[in-house]
DNA sequence: GTCTATAGGGCGATAGAC
DNA sequence: GTCTATCGCCCTATAGAC
């Protein structure tokens, strides 16, 4: 046995995500099973559940997000409004994703499944309710904390997938220009005399 | 065999969700096997699923609201601002609920699974998309569509929390309070000088 | 790893209503 | 006869228990 040989490939984790990815991609979700993909990662089935609660947890694992906009909205200048604050975390979120090809794919493969896009959504509320903490800590009280985290999810959405459509903008400026869009459709009309 | 007597019992779907209701109530959602909820409302298994495709949609059957909303959105005056035509239609909303009683049980159960909160996000996407071709009809481009939809539904959200909380209040008193507290949230601030 | 309950789909049988 | 609601039985996959 030669030195240096690991007794199981490495990552398994990482290799059920990649195969479940493909098979997703080429097969959809619902005709995969998770024997599948746990073969195509050289694992048993009953593995892939160590690693994975759930089937579709395979495309979700990992909490960089979360914990990203959380300590950035903590550390922010205590002089910014709380959407303000949200913004620009909001607007650094590229620093924790993945290559755009990776998330595009991503992207297709939730939307194409019901199954998925609800574990997605989850997923974002999972987030929002992550950051009524980090408001409370600005003295936002939780109800108003969540109704202005869920406006800059808003915000937040528009941005990025505009943002994941032109590889040019940065995602801080389209976060800046959605928030002017939004500052200017909740304005009141300006009604010219007609 | 007496006139009038029908053969089965009426309103077979009715009486699935009103045992799914009240035994996830007692029980818990994912303690409630189908088979339970179908032996309760005096049917077989198999006949739950030829009114539900699933055993989450037992709580979620109807599009009343999705209808409503988009029928008001259609109907605003085109005067309106988009968000005013979705704010306007959102107020509305009580107007197809259920009984108040009926949707706090509704909210908790909900609430205490993450299966349901799942198909309950989705739900609300699934409006939002409706909402999306209602915009459309008044010249709105989809992806403003979403985001605007996205952030009225926000207002919403905050709005008919509030309502299921206090009994005195309206909705559409409620949503119109909580636009201002939009306004407010996204003004600039106004940085007197220390 | 093995075992098992449950979800959920396919297909056909049955039995009134018409 | 047709239509429609229900049930029966078979199957696979998920996911949790042991």
């Amino acid at each position: 046995m030669l030195v240096g040989m690991p007794r199981w490939e490495s990552d398994a984790q990482g290799r059920l995500e990649r195969a479940a990815l493909e098979l997703f991609e080429t097969q959809g979700f619902e005709r995969t099973t998770v024997a599948q993909i746990a073969r195509t990662a050289g694992l048993t089935e009953r593995s892939f559940y160590r690693y994975f609660p759930d089937k579709r947890e395979v495309l979700f694992a990992g909490n960089e997000l979360e914990a990203h906009l959380a300590a950035g909205v903590e550390a922010a200048d205590p002089g910014l409004t709380p959407i303000e604050a949200l913004l620009n975390a909001l607007g650094t979120a590229d620093e924790v994703f993945q290559s755009r090809e990776f998330l595009l794919r991503r992207v297709k493969v939730i939307a194409a499944s019901p199954a998925l896009a609800e574990r997605d959504l989850i997923k974002l509320a999972d987030i929002a309710e992550a950051l009524v903490g980090a408001l409370d800590h600005r003295g936002v009280e939780p109800g108003k904390a969540r109704f202005i985290i869920d406006v800059a999810i808003a915000v937040s959405r528009r941005a990025t997938s505009r943002w994941l459509a032109d590889p040019d903008a940065t995602l801080s400026d389209l976060v800046a220009q959605t928030a002017a869009e939004l500052r200017e459709a909740v304005a009141p009309p300006t009604r010219t005399a007609g």
